[in-house]
Formats: structure tokens, C-alpha cells, sequence
DNA sequence: CGCATCCAAATCGCATACAATACGCTTCTT
DNA sequence: AAGAAGCGTATTGTATGCGATTTGGATGCG
């Protein structure tokens, strides 16, 4: 006898089951580390999330073995998963892929963008503008999506994949080391972009999307200016102690 | 009754267990794919690479998994798992990926290198001259090791593991679609190479490893100068009938 | 003789069952 | 009472079983 359809009917708004169960499940692991629900460090039993998510273990465990791949999942031989905590050094190195993948992404794209293409865009700008002020946690999915917007439109399907994987890692760093309410990406960064692009002016999107990167590592990675390693080291003696150190 | 210890124990060299066996199955499949041993295109059934690695089909479905991520297999839905036939376009893709990375690789490397990682270079660019001209499989996966070597040495884990993959589908693509008896790597370059890091000189680095590359993929994606997609069109038919088409 | 349909074998998708390991707790010893 | 050893529980690692889906072929009909 089948146990399922207790978690999946109860939630408000039912998400198409797209593809196999096992991707809904790696999707549902992802976005909540992603969105903050399972903060880093957070132990991750396979049991538990199984019986929430209303599948077996199986499920679970190749979800997270999928996650450890992408680094945004430690997972320790017995001793199971946990959200990754990425050190300082971790954060820098991604920071540097990132870098070098989204320059090839402007590279690709410079003078190339159809005109549907710089339409979708400019609207994804828009909206963007829009949520600017209010609503920090959408403001910061949107200015995401906007780089994996750019890599999906290469047509690149590895490159688009790889800057997926270090979209999330960021992400995950930004929550760990970013300064409290800065808005990740300066929105007009990104008109500057479109508009190298248009112009078909890959020297210079690829200055403009540099800067942008290094503007976005600084606001994180750096962030911490002085005495960086001690607030590295504290934090998880704090959640060990139950002190919320944020 | 569990039924190993036959294919384990056969073999000519044991390789030693290193960490669980999922990985251990993991990379057996992998090597077999990368070494040709299983060929593009080929099918790969959960029941028999079980039956013939001594485990269940849980652990391959597992690297299978995994391999379908990398790219080095593809896992179609209720159809099963194969080896990965990459098309003209994936395999242009990948190498410029591969391009993007590696120059990221020596510019991390520039003017960094201690004495005992030049002398490692050095040796290993010393084993590829001999193994030159005799031995055409060895001279070849030496000259991939060079690449990946370059990529431990940055100390950044993340792109390690990127150079790692896009290595390893160059391996694929290279089968495919390179010529038959092209040493892939020009040893002479990677001499150049050790020079320009040791020097110090980012730029002619980053120049002579773009060149490399250029060189390694022109004599592979552009290697079937006319009626290229014929070729590629017409070869799995050739497969199908037991056709030899190389 | 060609074509559609149905059936059976093979294979996958997933759940469950069993074995091994790690961790915390009690208990025994000194 | 403090430390060490043994045991029980919780969780991971691996195997197996059952239902679902696809594939190749046999059968019957036009």
C-alpha cells in the first residue's frame, strides 16, 4: 500500500510533477537550501525528508548525492548530508569560475541577441526595477535570473548548466558572507549590458559583466573586513549553542 | 546468496577499494567509457554491469546517475542509460568551455608555480616525449593528465572538477570525431606552456594554452572537412548493421 | 502480402527490507 | 565520583522485490 499523497495534496499551490519524481525531489531540496528554508550547516536525514516529501529514501539519496556533486551538499561517508557551509576560500574560487564562465556567456552572445531575445530581457529588467525596493528575497531571485538568462540564451547547454551550478553556490555564499540588504546586482549594470550586447561590443560587455562579478564578490566575499576568518570560524560554534549569530 | 568475489578477483591488478564501492562502480564505468572500452552509443543495462561488477543495481543506477550528469552517459526516461554520442554542436560547445577554463587555470598559475610543482611538470612532459611515438593510447592519456594536473595545481577545487569533466568528454568527442592517429597534444606546446608560467607571463600563457586548444579541436570537430555531417549522420546506422565505419 | 493489434519478455522506477556503522547512554569498575 | 567499556538506538549503505513502461514479435485481418 502505497503512503504518499499526504505531503504532495496538502500544500497550497500544487507544482506540475515535470519529469520523474526523483527530479521533483532533487528540485525541492535545491530551491529550499537555495531559498534559505534549510540554512547551511543544517543536517539533512534521508528518513525525515523522504517521509515529508512522501517518497522513500531512495528518492532522497540520489537527489542529495546529485546536490554533493553541485557542492551545494556535503555528504560524509555514514554520516550522512548536511547543507554545505562553504568556506571563505570556497566562495572566492567560485567567484572566480563564475567570472570566467559568464565572460564566455557575453562573449557568445555579443551581437548575436534576436531581437525576441533583447525583448525578453528588457522585460526581465523591468520587472527587476520593479521590485527593487520591496520585497528583498525576490528582488535578489530575480537579479539571478538574469545571468541564467543570458547563459541559457547561448544555446551552450554545459555552459548553461555550469553557470546554473555556480548560480546557487552563490547563492548559498551570498546568504553565508553578503552584507544584510544589498541588492546583489546593481539593475543598471545589467541595461549596461544589454546594451554592449545589442551593440555587438563583446570587449566591453565582457568589462562591464567583469565589473559586475567583482562589484558582487566584493559586497560578499569581502565583506567581512577585518577579523573575516574569526567570524568564519564562530558561526558554527554559534548554531551548535543555539545563538542565532545573524 | 550474494554472488561477487568473481569479477573482483579475477582481474590482473586489483585496484585497491579506495572510499565506498558506489564510487568505486562509479569509476569503473567511467574509465571503461573514457578508455573506449565501452563505446558511444552503446547501451548500458542496470542487470548486466551489475551482475558483471559483483553489486546491485542500486549503486549503478547511482553512477549512472551521476555519469548522465557529467554528460558522459545519456538517461533517457523508461529507456535507460547509454553511452553518450555527442553531436558536432555539444562537442564544439564543450571545447569552448574547455578554452574558457583553461585559460582561467593559467592565469591562476602565472608566476605561482613552487619549484616542486615545475619539477612535477616537467617530469610528467619528459614521460609524454617518450611515450610519443609507440604506444598510441598511452601517449594520450598522458596528454590529457598534463591538462588536469595544470587544473590540481590551482588549488580550486571547483574548477579542478569542471577541467576534470570537460576533459573527460573531450576524451569522448576525440573517439568520435578526431583523427585517427593525431597525438591530440603537441608535447612541444606543453613545454611552452611550463615556460610562460614559470616566467610569469599571464598573457603569452593564457595565448599559447588558447593555441593548444585551438590546435587540439580543429584537428577533431573540423576533422571531417567536407560532408561532415554525412559522416556523422551515417555512422550510427554503420554501428547498428555491425558495419566497421572507421 | 502488408499492416494493425495484442501479447510476452526485458528493463526501468521506486519502495521496502536487511546489514553495517556511528553515536549516546547506561553501567560497571576503580 | 570519574573514566572506560558495553549495549541500544538511530541513521546510513546495499540488496531485493514488485509494479509500470517500453520493445520486439507473433497473430489475425484486410
Amino acid at each position: 500500500m502505497p503512503n504518499q499523497m499526504s505531503a504532495k495534496a496538502s500544500g497550497a499551490h500544487r507544482a506540475e510533477p515535470k519529469g520523474s519524481r526523483a527530479q521533483s525531489v532533487y528540485r525541492a531540496i535545491r530551491r529550499a537550501i537555495i531559498e534559505q528554508a534549510l540554512r547551511p550547516g543544517m543536517k539533512l536525514p534521508e528518513d525525515s525528508i523522504g517521509e515529508q516529501l512522501g517518497v522513500s529514501r531512495t528518492l532522497v539519496r540520489e537527489a542529495l548525492g546529485r546536490l554533493s556533486v553541485e557542492g551545494l551538499v556535503e555528504l560524509k561517508p555514514n554520516k550522512g548530508a548536511s547543507v554545505a557551509y562553504p568556506t571563505l576560500e570556497e566562495a572566492r574560487d567560485v567567484f572566480d569560475v563564475r567570472r570566467s564562465l559568464e565572460r564566455l556567456v557575453v562573449q557568445s552572445l555579443a551581437g548575436r541577441l534576436t531581437a525576441q531575445q533583447v525583448t525578453t530581457l528588457e522585460t526581465h529588467v523591468r520587472l527587476e526595477d520593479e521590485a527593487q525596493g520591496r520585497d528583498g528575497p525576490e528582488s535578489i531571485r530575480l537579479a539571478g535570473e538574469f545571468h541564467i538568462l543570458l547563459s541559457e540564451m547561448t544555446g551552450n547547454a554545459l555552459l548553461d548548466r555550469y553557470v546554473q551550478e555556480v548560480s546557487s553556490r552563490c547563492s548559498l555564499i551570498l546568504a553565508l558572507y553578503g552584507r544584510p540588504h544589498s541588492s546583489e546586482c546593481a539593475v543598471s549594470e545589467h541595461r549596461q549590458l544589454i546594451e554592449a550586447l545589442k551593440r555587438g561590443d563583446a570587449e566591453e560587455a565582457m568589462a562591464v559583466m567583469d565589473h559586475h562579478l567583482e562589484a558582487v564578490a566584493a559586497r560578499a566575499v569581502l565583506a567581512p573586513r577585518n577579523s573575516a576568518d574569526i567570524r568564519d570560524l564562530l558561526a558554527p560554534f554559534a548554531r551548535k549553542e543555539g545563538l542565532k549569530s545573524s
